[in-house]
DNA sequence: TGTTTCTGATCGGGTTTACCGATCAACAAG
DNA sequence: CTTGTTGATCGGTAAACCCGATCAGAAACA
């Protein structure tokens, strides 16, 4: 195997085509650049250079090798950079997790905000279905994972986002359409519709439907935001919508009507999670901290939690 | 600088996500690798990979100096097969140097199955005047030179190819078109033309004149053999043309005669040269049997010179 | 609840590699 | 014939590299 030395030196000398100029350049000392390309031409059983007093050339072969050392040079150094600038900044491709309930309403929104704050940062992002979140950023499927809060495992840091709140959407002609706001008792006997299980709205939807009396409509499950929106609409029940949602969509529907809840105790934590062996959390607190600041200025109403002890 | 060694540690590493199956398929031990990984972080001053006793994990600047790390792994296994094919086959880019009185008359013809032969053979030809292409081949501007024999520097190896025979060239219309062959001494009187001085055909033919008793135009040079015929197309004189350039070119001119001479002194002798240090004499030798054999095939009547001694 | 198994980290050691200063041998220029 | 310049070589040293044995923590098992 080739060493990245010994290629520097056979570089150099090709340069300069002098074995005391080009140990220089190479910050060596003229021995050791003669003696590690002759190891160099030993290793690979090739002479590189041709030697004669008169004259130093690099043979046909050597010429090859200089071209393709000149870019693994080129490579190394790359690494450093990266090593130098890429130690503080956030750069390259991070994964990221989220549910499908939060990614298509609140990425487009933050995106452009997170390309001018980190313009080397690419997002692979993966929706998946909430409950099995916290096990993939275990498993290292995911560098970062948007997920409801609280998580549990004692290996993973969460950083709090925003509470978004629940609203109560129905259809336009119904009954409850015209409140500003209704109180636990208005839902007594409703219909509801929620997500099948897996999502986390179905859980608590359903605890709901027990604590006012509810009915739960478990003969439809929606299998999207957008499909439960499209049954409220057509007249089937009415539901719960999270706030993110409804500002970004449920809000400009005519056929539905969202209200606020009285009860402020409905609200769904969202955090950004990250392994707590990661060395990235400098950076992933700056990232937390932009997107709280995104969702403050692109969502009013929803509340931007307070960031967790900073430690710079 | 970060190591080769080191960085194939982290692709393997990278692939398996496990230590031990790493260092296995690393060729070496998990001590060694776990020690060097750290190495490398430390050298880099960024942590690369994220250990936890449960999860191994890459981490996102890891991933980017995993990237660039491949490619230079495959540029070291690049250089490690040429290495190994190229120590024995002809390949890459060869400098040829050779006299504009030869180039276009004789590669044209040979190209074809030098490629065949040497199908990674690259040439890069560049015409000069002959009496500074041995000073070009001691400097190690060319790898190969092809020239006319012989020549002086002992640092030089002279592979001969063939001994071009020169003809007499006249107009149409002239005293001796007719003729089959001419004699030394059926030039006497005639206007001869030349190439300028530099052309190694301008020397031999100035000693010819005073030998034949023929008067030498100074005042017409021809700058190529073109323009030499051309000239004597229209009628300026009469010259010598070597005999590649009659076979290529002269003899399909209609206004123009070719004539043998009796006298078969008349001779260049052509041949490959080298550095005397040069590692490729086995590849050069070979190459200079294939253009013999070439030279053979495709201009009948010129002489192929019998190789130089075989060493193999 | 102990026991076993598996993980990567660490330790002590020996070998190899990389390097330098000094010197040599061949050659070119004066 | 001397002087200066070239790359090669030598002897010694420090660092890098590697390995077997072992450790410590976690997970799986009984």
């Amino acid at each position: 195997m080739p060493n990245l030395r010994q290629l520097e030196y056979l570089v150099a000398l090709s340069e300069t085509l002098h074995f005391r100029r080009a140990a220089e350049r190479a910050n060596t000392t003229q021995p050791t650049l003669s003696e590690q390309l002759k190891a160099l031409e030993e290793r690979l059983g090739v002479q590189l250079v041709e030697r004669s007093r008169s004259l130093v050339a690099i043979t046909p072969i050597g010429r090859q090798v200089v071209e393709i050392a000149r870019r693994m040079l080129a490579d190394a150094a790359e690494i450093r950079t990266l090593a130098n600038s890429g130690g503080t900044e956030l750069t390259g491709v991070v994964r990221l997790g989220l549910p499908p309930t939060i990614g298509p309403y609140l990425l487009p929104s933050v995106i452009p905000g997170l390309r001018e704050r980190f313009p080397d940062l690419k997002l692979y992002v993966r929706e998946e279905l909430p409950g099995s979140l916290p096990r993939a950023i275990e498993d290292g499927i995911y560098d970062l994972v948007i997920s409801l809060l609280p998580v549990s495992p004692a290996s993973l840091v969460a950083e709090p986002l925003f509470r978004e709140p629940l609203s109560l959407a129905v259809p336009a002609g119904h009954a409850l359409a015209g409140l500003d706001e209704v109180r636990r008792e208005d839902l007594a006997g409703e219909q509801i519709l929620a997500l099948g299980p897996g999502h986390q709205l179905h859980d608590a939807v359903t605890s709901l439907c027990e604590d006012f009396g509810a009915v739960l409509r478990s003969d439809y499950e929606g299998t999207s935001l957008d499909t439960l929106r499209e049954m409220v609409a057509m007249g089937l029940g009415v539901t719960f919508l999270p706030g993110l949602y409804v500002r970004a969509v449920a809000g400009k529907d005519k056929n539905i009507r969202t209200i606020d809840l009285v009860d402020r105790n409905l609200y769904r934590n969202v955090g950004l999670i990250w392994r707590r062996s990661s060395p990235m959390q400098a950076s992933y607190k700056l990232l937390a901290d932009l997107l709280r600041a995104q969702v403050k200025e692109q969502f009013p109403g929803i509340i931007v939690s307070s960031a967790s002890s900073r430690d710079r």
